[in-house]
Order: C-alpha cells, then structure tokens, then sequence
DNA sequence: TTTT
DNA sequence: TTTT
C-alpha cells in the first residue's frame, strides 16, 4: 500500500488557517499546477487541487505562503465524505501535506504581498470550540521575517465550511 | 510544475472500459489504498482514489485487472468540472495514470483466471461513435473467478455517468 | 527541497540486517526493477537499487522479506562518500526508506523460502560494538509467523562492509 | 514495477551537455537536496544527486540551468556499470529525468540573464561524430552572471568522462 | 471559485 | 555481485 504525492506549483489564494474544536491548527489551500501539454484547442490549462496540512506545519504554512507562491507539496491522497446541510453526500478528494515547501526565493513576493494580513487577532488554540478566522501573531509579522523561509511538515481536511473541520479528521 | 502521483493498492471493483464518442478508449477504476495508521477509534480506514487509464493502457487495464487486484499507479491528479443533469457543477479530483502496474504475482487470482487474455476485444475505436457500456465478457467471469474478494464499499460508484466522458478529456 | 523516491521491485537477495556500534538496527538490500521498455538489443534491462531501512523497520523487513520478495519501498535518495581500505573514496547512492511495502500476498513465497534462516543466534543489540550478522530470535520464526505481514517504516547505510555503517549515518 | 523519483534541489555546477557518438544530446549535473533534518552534530547536510537528461530536454536543460538554479527532477533511478581505464567495474547510480522543470521565478538569476536564449545552439546532432566537450557559451557567461552562488562541493566532478558516455546508455 |  |  503506497500513497505518495509530490506537486509543485502556486497557491489560487492565500492559505486558511482554522482551529478544530480541540485546538488543533489545520491550513488549506488549492495548488494550481499547470499541465505539461495542451488542450485540443491549445490552450495551456492546470490543475487546481486542494491541501491541507496540520498541526505545526499548518501555522507555517499560514504564515510564509499567500496568493501565487511557488509552492511544493509531498503528502498523500485523502478521500472522505460527509452529508451537506442539504442532506446530500458529498465526496472530497484532496491531499494531504506530509511536508510543504516553499520555494519562492527570499525576499520575494510575500514580503511584497503582505495586503489583507494582520487583521483581527486570533482566539487561538486555547479557545476551544470556536474556529479561528483570523490571523496570528506570527502571521502578522510574517512579511518582516520573510528572509529564510522555512521547510515544513504535515496533514488534513478542506471544503471551506468550519463545520467540516473535526478533530475526527486528524491523521493521527 | 510537478504532479506527481504514485499508488499501490487494490481496485474495489472490476474496472470499466468505454469509449469516447471518438472511439477512445478510456478504462475507470476506483483503487483503496489502506492507510498507515489508525484513526481516534483505533480503526484501519483507506482512501478510495478514482483513477482514469487511456488508450492502450485502458484496454491492458479492463483486461488485467479486476475486483481486488493489487495494482501500481503511477500519473498525476487531475481536476475537472461539468455540469450536471440537475444544472450542479460538479467537481471531481481523479488521477490520471500514465502507467498501471499488475502487481498480483503469477499464479494468483486474475493471473491464473488469464485464460481470455487477449479474447474478445471490444469493437474498439474503430467502432465509431457507440460508446460501450456494458462490462465485458472477461469482466464478467473475472467477478466469478475471484478467489478471496476483498469487500470494499466503492465511494465513487457515482459520478461514472457515461455522459461525463468527452473527447475534450483527452490528456494529449 | 524535495527528495522522493518510490520503488516497487524484487529483492535481489535476503536482507542483511546489522548493528551499528550503538545497536541501532539497520537492513541493506537491493531491490530489482524492471525497466518498461527494451535497449537496442530487443533485451529487457533492470536496475538494482540499493536500499537501506533503519530501527524497527529495519528487524521487520529482516523478517518479511527475502529474495525475490515483491517489495515496495517510499523513501528518499542519499549520497554519502568514505574512505575505503585502500586509501580511495567511495561514492554510494542508495535510497533511505521510510516505509517498505511486503506486497506478497499472504502464504506465498517466504512461507516457502525458508532456506537458511535460523542459523546461528544473534549477539543482538546489546552486544555492543560487534556488528552481528546472524539472523534474529525473530527471523527464526518468520516462516511460521508469516500470516499478515504488516507495513513497517523508516532508513540507511550500505555497502555491505560492517566498517560502514556508524551511528553518525542515523538519519534523525 | 515502479521506480519513480522527484527531486527538488539546486545545481552544484553548471550542466554539462554532450554527445554520443551518434549526435545524441545527454546533459548531466548535480544536484543538492538539502535534508530536512540535522544530524548528530547539529549540522544541516545535502544529498549530491547525479541527474542525466538526454535528447530535446538535454539541449533546453544546458540552456535554462545553471549553478545554482533551483530545479524540479522528476525521473527514476537508472544503474549501470562500466570497466574503468584501470580495469575497475565501477557502479553508477544516477537518475535520469523524464522531466525537468526550472522553478528560478522570471526576473531571478539566469532568467533576468536571459539574454543568449536560445543562441548558439550547439551543432547538435547534425554534426555527426563529434562529442562536444567544452562548455557553451551560455554556460561561461552563467558563471560570471551568478548573483548569488550557493557553494556546493560536488562529490560528482567524478565518472564524467566522456568515454562513460554511450549510445547503449540510450533510455529508448 | 482559481496561480504565473 | 543481481530479481520474476
């Protein structure tokens, strides 16, 4: 049983940094890989997949991506489902982050990039049961520290809606 | 850019093999990799990954494997959207494999099964524009042969309506 | 910084499982791959890649596998250089395993092969700076035990001198 | 049979491009992964990783790379042995790449000196017999160009003779 | 709902 | 020095 994924490519968005009920940092975000070929009407298309990474390597990656980073991904593929508030099922493909890089070299982008950053502040882990929107301290003053980014690690849980996020989701 | 994707497990059913309205062949089969770890309940869960073969391979495939054989993927994710009967877009995550490995050792299950390798072959692409939805004929004793099915609860036993598959799908 | 590798080949011997002086378990083989295509005399070619798995996978895999095992292997690739006994330094490239994969189906091969496992007990781990070269307690069992055989996990040191393998190549 | 390997790092050395006796174009490099751990005493290392491209990708690797560049690799292990000119067989492993991505941003390093795309394009294969040893003249001006070279020692300025270099070592 |  |  192998299940191995490695993407390189940039993030749609900036990465959403949430906590589960328990405390537990979780990130998502969509990479969009450009494909190697074209299409029958030879336009150059990608693909869009989303991630998820966990614990410690959630709040890094929260605080060193955004919007277009060139970014690497080596996780594995995840599938679950769960029932909509229409009462419908609904299936989710999407990989989990062993480790994420971040590839962009130093200095770039990011620091310039740092727009809708430092809103309100977070509740926190501590805070129990209410997921967290916003972002951290540390995200705050991610664009001043931007100089050696980092290499992390870690996995789990998309589909942006606070309710799908459980601690049951954890991979471990 | 990389997108890359590597799987070892077992298909959850006998694979399907069609043909786009072209006459390309196209082979889908769901594969369930066991995860390596358990979860809070302290229960071994899997992924269930809808993978996509073209061409030659997907002919190989339908003919090679069925329910519970082990199989290697090795492709890239792929994500797609359409419009559903109900006017939904739908969104699906899939892998499209370059290369599909039989990793059932000789003598085992299929294998031993092999006595119609090579027989009837589908009409094929030279068959024009009537896609074949019915399993083949070796699909069908493969189900029958299978020594010790392992029993998976197949979670993409939707979205294969026929009318998903377009010749805009191609991969190149 | 990425480095990933996945192989799904055949076990060219029976593992070697050994000590370092600190009595860390570390098991070297080589795995065969078939390469997919032909050279240019029509002959099918493989390569033999060298493996090396660390701690507890490393007594698992001395018990799992032997030669011919159908094997899976996810890891990473390391290039490490010595000074051989001729005053020369060698260059080695082999890969570090996270996980290795017994993908022999239960009751088939091992069960079989059990040649010459369960010769002369092992000094073990707490023998100190003697690498041992004997089988374990545990390979001594193997045949009998090899029922369901489980994933295992982790990686390095080759070449198969005992002089070679020193606690400074422990990967973490 | 699997054997998948994808690498992100950065070149030790400009690439070196060549040509088999017949006009077949191969590049060769290094490159440097950096581990993702430290080991006993504190330090970080890297893997010294020996990359072989050959044909279409051999020409645009030698023209888009330099020291330095971060790279994607994504290819599979390839050994091979050969007698040295003392008589010695000598075991190679080195990945050949399927594909090989260059992740430096526009406006970074070699792209801001992107000046020679695409000139003076060796003879190639054309030129019939003769291997072409000497760097090109993108690669001099790379090195003089190189903003900030990381210094990498590379333990493969080793086995590249051209007398290594083959037309049996064709991949297909 | 998508990045450069 | 190589596996099926």
């Amino acid at each position: 049983m192998i299940n191995r994924v490695i993407l390189v490519g940039r993030l749609t968005k900036n990465p959403e940094l949430r906590y589960t009920p328990n405390g537990v940092a979780v990130t998502s975000f969509t990479i969009a890989v450009d494909r190697p070929f074209s299409n029958q009407q030879g336009e150059r298309e990608a693909d869009f997949i989303p991630v998820v990474v966990w614990r410690r390597q959630a709040e890094n990656a929260a605080n060193y991506l955004a919007k277009g980073s060139l970014t690497g991904v080596d996780g594995r593929i995840q599938t679950r489902n769960y029932e909509n508030n229409e009462g419908r099922r609904v299936y989710v493909t999407e990989v989990v982050a062993d480790s994420v890089q971040f590839l962009e070299p130093k200095g770039s982008r990011r620091a310039a990039a740092g727009d809708n950053y430092g809103a309100s502040m977070p509740a926190g882990p501590t805070s129990g049961s209410t997921p967290n929107y916003g972002p951290t301290d540390s995200q705050q003053n991610a664009a001043s520290r931007d100089q050696n980014p980092p290499s992390f690690n870690d996995p789990f849980a998309h589909d942006s809606k606070p309710i799908d996020i459980s601690d049951d989701d954890l991979p471990f």
